[in-house]
DNA sequence: AAGCGGAACAACCGCTCTTGC
DNA sequence: TGCAAGAGCGGTTGTTCCGCT
């Protein structure tokens, strides 16, 4: 049983694309468009897998990729977006027009991380690094414990208590980041909220604190008490790049 | 100039998800 | 409902580049 291979191995190159496997796979693309990778190889006159042929395509000779060195602005977005969605590179790459998965994810791992432990934040939880320890232990801790729990009857209650559907229940971001908002949803607050911001374990923080940076100058929770009146817009949701005042509803954020 | 080590990046691999039968 | 094919994603590896000694 099993699935066969994508290709025959033996009969496909591999290692770096030459000139010409590039200008063959444009020309093909360009021809008769992205269509089935399995067998375009064969079509296009390539030795090459098809999954090497669509990587190769999207990362590298796509027409509206972006080249050439990443922006502060991206740094920070990229930074920011990794501490709500984790490593789902595809989604974070979504919202950088130009830039492709691979690319940030190499970025990630290359720049962005060391640059984050130069502050003192562990990348992982986006949380200041002695914090972020004690967090690893607490989590272990509650690893423990929660192999106790039937794992279908947690799967029932995501399912009734998700207002998703199929693919969007799948979201694993929050078991990393148990303090972020587990709807990923941003939004100003809700005068007619009637909940207590913190409800069912759920504790909702600025962005800034979310990184790490508790009392910085950005931090627009460091004077609230947990269910203050809740016409202080901050105390609800980030500001998140400035779209105070936009719900931002993590579905919105898979793009195709 | 040569050797070495680390950084950067391209590409591969294995897995999951979706879709069609 | 189950299976297989195809597509996509994320982690990892391999290669190249570059600076330092």
């Amino acid at each position: 049983m099993g699935r066969s291979p994508c290709c025959e191995k033996a009969h496909t190159n591999k290692g770096a694309w030459t000139k010409e496997e590039d200008d063959r796979l444009i020309a093909y693309i360009r021809a008769h468009g992205e269509g089935c990778w399995r067998s375009l190889p064969k079509a296009a006159g390539l030795l090459r897998c098809g999954k090497s042929c669509r990587l190769r395509w999207i990362n590298y000779l796509r027409p509206d990729l972006k080249r050439g060195n990443f922006t502060e602005e991206e740094d920070e977005l990229i930074i920011k977006l990794h501490s709500l969605l984790g490593n789902k590179w595809s989604l974070i790459a979504g919202r950088l027009p130009g830039r492709t998965d691979n690319e940030i994810k190499n970025y990630w791992n290359t720049h962005i991380r060391r640059k984050l432990l130069n502050r003192g934040i562990d990348p992982a939880t986006h949380r200041p690094m002695n914090e972020a320890a004690a967090a690893v232990a607490a989590a272990a801790a509650a690893q423990v414990e929660a192999t106790t729990i039937s794992f279908a009857a947690v799967k029932e209650e995501e399912k009734s208590a998700s207002g998703f559907s199929g693919k969007d229940t799948k979201i694993p971001v929050q078991e990393k980041c148990p303090d972020l908002n587990l709807e990923l949803r941003i939004s100003p607050p809700s005068h007619n909220q009637t909940e207590p911001l913190k409800s069912g374990g759920r504790v909702t923080i600025c962005f800034s604190c979310s990184l790490g940076v508790q009392n910085g100058k950005e931090c627009s929770c460091r004077n609230d008490s947990v269910g203050s009146s809740s016409s202080d817009s901050s105390a609800t949701g980030y500001d998140f790049l400035g779209l105070n005042g936009v719900v931002l509803d993590y579905r919105g954020l898979e793009m195709k």
